[in-house]
DNA sequence: CTGTCAAGACGGATCGTCTCGTCTCGCTTC
DNA sequence: GAAGCGAGACGAGACGATCCGTCTTGACAG
């Protein structure tokens, strides 16, 4: 699992309770000491686990809070499409709200600028990252684009990966930079700007 | 100056000298071992200079970081002005082909992300970012784009923070998450997309 | 004489490695 | 299929190294 970590010697006999207690715990243990402060014997002692079993299954904390991450999106069952009523401007407002609201929701932030950290630090986790959690829900947008391609309400030349790094892209740095409200009126705002353009029409 | 950190004392006797120092060896630091082993201890040392000496005038890695980075941008004394050819489209790929230019280069990437790093954990790093470094440059991103707007070529009612978080963001994010190849070209599209909007013309 | 400086000692925290003795699993043997 | 065996993961924690942030020293400058 996790691509290239956390499977490395005969895994047959891996305690699966070590590994949930070990991934409850960093998740948990970084949303309360945060990320300076969070550290593998924190996470061993909390999840009631000798250092060593992280050590031999993980290559670095990044990868420990990767496969936290990895675990919950699993629980929450990968959510098959994005709404598609045919108004597409209503459904991209309704989506970045959505992603508004997990960015501010406490329980995410913490754990979130954690993962964010080690992934701007780490081209492997990125690229597992890219794999593994942003490329299923990125296809999903894509999805969502295509349809409005077929129905006319896009651009017929349009490219899908620079349309959503637009639609996404000013939530995310918003929220890294603190650079002002993430609101879901701005998120409405972007989606109109970005449908629309820049230029009057 | 450092609008909250770095001045904290009488400020009379501060060793001018010393102050320097510290902020070229962190930066030159950070760039060749990485922000993961970028340590107080290593950056005295590299400096000349005793760890009191940083830790009497900082409050903590984030702030020295922030300084190396504003006397920088005060060394290349800040570009009075973004191009403004009347071309609007060609002005901004420039700017944004510049933009990525900087992102790429070996030089800054490391201590850039070690900055954000920072900023992404210390919402009062973030605050004197936004002021000190973001701030001017923001403004002068808007002052091009007002121009434009007077000559009719951008929508009159265009909220100028959101445009240009919709240029920059995906620039910004696509350097962060290296979630794509961060070329010229993208730049290109980025800007043709977002002047023209997303639905079509 | 007061405050900054370079240098570095200091206790505490965490690192990543290692060594224990225990426990669990899967295979063999009867 | 029950009993025994061996490999490997397990919890626990000792270990030297590094870096933290504070504190002390003595030199020097205003």
């Amino acid at each position: 699992m996790t691509a290239q970590h956390g499977t490395a010697p005969g895994t047959r006999r891996r305690s699966e309770a070590s590994r949930r207690a070990i991934l409850t715990a960093a998740f948990e243990l970084v949303g309360e000491v945060g990320y300076a402060k969070l550290s593998i014997e924190g996470i061993a002692a909390r999840a009631g686990v000798g250092k060593q079993t992280i050590y031999r299954w993980w290559p670095s904390k990044g990868a420990v809070l990767f496969d936290a991450f990895l675990m919950l999106s699993e629980g929450t069952g990968d959510s098959p499409a994005l709404p598609d009523t045919g108004d597409l401007e209503a459904d991209l407002k309704a989506v970045l709200r959505a992603t508004v609201a997990e960015l501010n929701s406490p329980r995410y932030d913490e754990p979130m600028r954690a993962l964010s950290t080690e992934i701007l630090h780490d081209p492997a986790l990125a690229a597992a990252y890219a794999e593994r959690l942003d490329g299923p829900m990125k296809e999903l947008k894509k999805q969502r684009l295509r349809s409005a391609q077929r129905a006319g309400q896009l651009s017929g030349d349009l490219d899908l990966d620079v349309a959503i790094e637009m639609l996404w892209g000013p939530l995310l740095n918003r929220w890294l930079q603190r650079s002002g409200p993430l609101t879901p009126e701005y998120a409405d705002a972007v989606v109109e700007t970005a449908l629309n353009g820049l230029r009057p029409r």
